[in-house]
DNA sequence: ATTTGTGAACGCATTCACAGCT
DNA sequence: AGCTGTGAATGCGTTCACAAAT
């Protein structure tokens, strides 16, 4: 299972996470097992692309049963890499990095946000509601490298994404969530996710139209 | 052009976003014609994709020649019904809403938002950084109807989206854009996009493992 | 009877390649 | 020569359908 991670489509491992939702909301509420279709139904999918998803990285089911849900929800988060806390940090500490800071989302266990960190002066001291620092962009290399900061959100204006994300990969970065309204170029070897607010509002105006 | 929109595949409309935010700058920088090359490596897209995305809708292009910027880019924003504003409502005045309502990427027309509405009463009566009001969600549906809004973007706990969702639709919006983590049932007629930061998160530590 | 795991079929989006226009 | 528009080819993810297992 060592570079098996270029052979999985992006989709499938989008749907594990959803997986995982699923499988740890069941488990708190007390299921033991639970099919593909169970699975699929909480996710509006169809059972056999559970299955298939899962089978791809071996066989966790039982014929007949299903899936053991505290079994597999381990499973699922393992492959996720969530059973070591990845550090991230963000950039940019605006509405939106101060929104990205405190989303409980992100509390569950597999992250820990470590900074935020701004260009402005009034910014830098102070900390977040949950009481995430922020420290200045200029320090931005020596706490990743200190720290072993793994993954970087970039919530900064479009006009320095590239300069930021350029920045992050270069101080050792592995994954980049960036919400700049652009598509930075980064090196081999670094993982982007391009969140793109502005799309996803006009691309929903486009179905919109003559209605 | 009356039902077509059924036949463009959500891929397009959000690339037809992206060619409006280049076909944006290519007008201010001053060019006058472009050709799909030109798009697409602005873009990081395949210059054939940009022909067929755009000849799904006309033939805009001269042989030899290109696009015409500024003529492109009305045809663009026209085709993704941004010529008229839509009215936006957004669900939940904590950290991500806020954010949301002050994002400076949705207020170069095409979208008006209209207000922000929360249950707490300590926000309610309050205006965001920018000046938009929140309001109590018991006025969602008065407001929703009385300003002809079309738009509701939903930024809530998981455990409240659902019935927000429905109560979006019941009062007549017709796209959503959903934040919390779940996948909400909507009815026929809604368009609903799902930005799910947690799956983005979860899914970019899928390819960072053993690394 | 129920449900998994998977090869085969399908559908759809992307890319190629070239005719046709300037 | 340069570039568009598009049918054909390709590639890939999803769904079907069934043998295998309990």
């Amino acid at each position: 299972m060592s570079d098996d991670q270029a052979r999985i489509p992006e989709a499938t491992t989008r749907r594990l996470s959803l997986y995982l939702r699923v499988l740890t909301d069941l488990e708190r509420t007390g299921a033991d097992t639970v099919s593909s279709r169970g699975i699929a139904d909480l996710c509006r999918l169809n059972p056999a692309q559970v299955r298939k998803d899962l089978s791809r990285f071996g066989a966790f089911g039982v014929r007949g049963i299903g899936y053991d849900v505290a079994e597999l929800r381990e499973i699922v988060a393992g492959l996720l890499g969530l059973d070591t806390a990845s550090r991230v940090v963000i950039i940019g500490a605006g509405n939106l990095g101060q929104a990205l800071a405190d989303y409980p989302g992100f509390h569950g266990g597999g992250f820990e946000i470590v900074a935020l960190f701004d260009v402005l002066d009034e910014m830098v001291g102070t900390v977040s509601r949950r009481g995430h620092p922020v420290h200045h962009i200029d320090d931005l290399e020596r706490i990743v490298r200190a720290d072993g900061v793994r993954i970087g959100m970039v919530a900064v204006p479009a006009a320095n994404a590239e300069d930021v994300v350029e920045r992050l990969a270069k101080a050792g970065v592995r994954g980049i969530v960036n919400f700049a309204p652009v598509r930075p170029e980064v090196p081999e070897g670094v993982a982007v996710r391009n969140v793109d607010l502005t799309v996803e509002l006009e691309s929903l105006s486009f179905f919109l139209r003559d209605t």
